[in-house]
DNA sequence: CGTGCGATGTATCGGTCCGATACATCGCGG
DNA sequence: CCGCGATGTATCGGACCGATACATCGCACG
């Protein structure tokens, strides 16, 4: 997981371990705390022996004259290889199970905007699905064995009951929005709704390899 | 956090792991998919080594003469000691910060009919902060940042955003419920409301070491 | 009658990730 | 001038997971 969201992240611009973990912490903020350094110097370690990534000059743009002064040791940027690249749309491609738990649908669902559409679709539908597995699940212990657990845990029940059921109908409409169309929020106007994306990084390429 | 929990549901009485687990999945159902092999066995294995369980004979009650048919070997039957009580009581008692991630609040949560009142309310309150610190983060994301972030990776934010605010409203309700009265449901007539848990395994006891 | 398959049941191994900890530098306010 | 919070890199032990292996039981289906 986090081998992925490295790559996805370095895709936009080279960086250091820390504003890695800054950038990381902002997009993923909405399912997980926060990244360990505990995990995240030994996998860019990984990444950089796999050829995926590598360490980039410090200051590439405006290379004034500046050297020796305050040298700046420390500081490793790292950048992603064409390996790296490739690595990632492999990793988007192959959506396994584990791609629908809480955190693997996450953090690919942060990276949809270098993901193609016909991925999205799957990956919305199998997260659907899993959702809806352990929907009926909580629906079968709150039915069925009610008298067997005490009031708390049937309130922790049907407090995640009721997240599934809103999770299922958010799932739904992404998915209806997605097949005809392709706004990615949902039909919200006031916010910023229909708004692409103006900035400049990356030119997104949107559709990656789809076959006509 | 593995080991809270096998220590509260055996409480309730013994068990062998694969029961265990079922028992444990029925119960954290709303918060987490299902404990792996892979951390059970060796979980019970270091609470043996501590001395808060024991293994414990097979068949205890009903002891029919038939013993050598089918010999049923294999089948470890764990049983809780009187260390093991105490020892899930300091653990209730000393509610940390990580009492607060999701995974462990919702597990003590889970035994909050094991729970007395005050640390109840303690922990209930300390998700509640957690979680609006959560939410303000979302909202500085959405509010700040926004332009730096694709239309997807911000609606996910959103949805994590919603969620945080469903969360923190029930938590409000279960703070309110607790501190005037004792009732655990959020009022709410029509289904197993008011009724309290009628079953024979353990006399709860509801408050435990309470000082008056 | 047998046989095969799904549920029950115990167990290990490698790998990912976390939390605590250590340490060094920089800029700024008191 | 000195301390303190932000920036920045790094390691270690431990918790937990996913895959895998293996053995038994009951019963349904041929």
């Amino acid at each position: 997981m986090l081998e992925f969201a490295i790559l996805g992240l370095l895709q936009e611009s080279p960086m250091h371990g820390y504003e890695l973990r800054k950038e990381l912490t902002a997009k993923l903020g909405a399912i997980r705390a926060a990244i360990s350094y505990g995990s995240l110097y030994p996998t860019l370690r990984r990444l950089q022996a796999a050829g995926w990534i590598t360490e980039a000059a410090e200051t590439p743009a405006t290379a004034e004259e500046v050297p020796a002064l305050t040298s700046r040791r420390g500081r490793v940027v790292y950048k992603i290889t064409a390996e790296g690249k490739e690595r990632f749309a492999q990793l988007i491609a192959q959506a396994g199970p584990e791609t629908y738990d809480d955190t693997g649908f996450g953090v690919h669902f942060a990276f949809f905007a270098r993901t193609d559409q016909a991925t999205r679709l799957r990956i919305l539908e199998g997260r659907r699905r899993k959702i809806e597995e352990r929907r009926e699940g909580l629906r079968d212990v709150l039915g069925r064995a009610a008298e067997r657990l005490d009031a708390y845990t049937l309130e922790l029940q049907r407090h995640g009951l009721d997240a599934c059921e809103r999770e299922v109908r958010w799932l739904e409409e992404l998915i209806a929005n997605e097949r005809s169309g392709r706004a990615p929020t949902v039909p919200n106007p006031g916010a910023a709704g229909g708004r692409r994306e103006d900035n400049s990084p990356p030119p997104p390429g949107e559709t990656r390899n789809e076959r006509p």
